[in-house]
DNA sequence: ACATAAAGTAAAATATATATTACATATAGA
DNA sequence: TCTATATGTAATATATATTTTACTTTATGT
């Protein structure tokens, strides 16, 4: 589950914390999931694209 | 969580059935997707364009 | 050196996606 | 009418995403 949330986020300047409390989860969901490690749910991924004004293809859409 | 994978699994005359063979889940589960009654795991969703040869963005985002 | 903010990480608890089983309905074809 | 296929739906069980709490590390500023 790679994808380009970091990236995205600090192109914004904004801190996991802030990530976090825009799309209501916690700090600890947020890492793990830049980290590649969760699998997040689709609403989830649709929040923090919002949030990060990128589009879910931005964000997680990998070409096989 | 409304979406567009009905019409696009249609679209290619497929079953919910082989659909869900395809992504390795169960009939029961592509159809509460497509009622829009699940909030699918985003691995799910990638599988799921992927056989339907869309993007995640084809089949699940809506500008806000 | 000290303080603070940001991030990494881990264990246990909770919420919820998904599986399993089962039954019902609708439709098309023989 | 009978049969088979596709789909809708519901209850319970299981797997796993997410929370909560807590400790640690790293960097930056004073």
């Amino acid at each position: 589950m790679k994808n380009r949330v970091k990236m995205a986020r600090l192109e914004k300047l904004m801190t996991q914390q802030s990530l976090a409390e825009q799309v209501n989860v916690t700090r600890q969901t947020i890492g793990l999931i830049e980290k590649g490690e969760y699998n997040p749910s689709l609403k989830l991924c649709c929040n923090i694209a919002y949030v990060l004004e990128k589009t879910l293809d931005d964000l997680f859409w990998e070409v096989h």
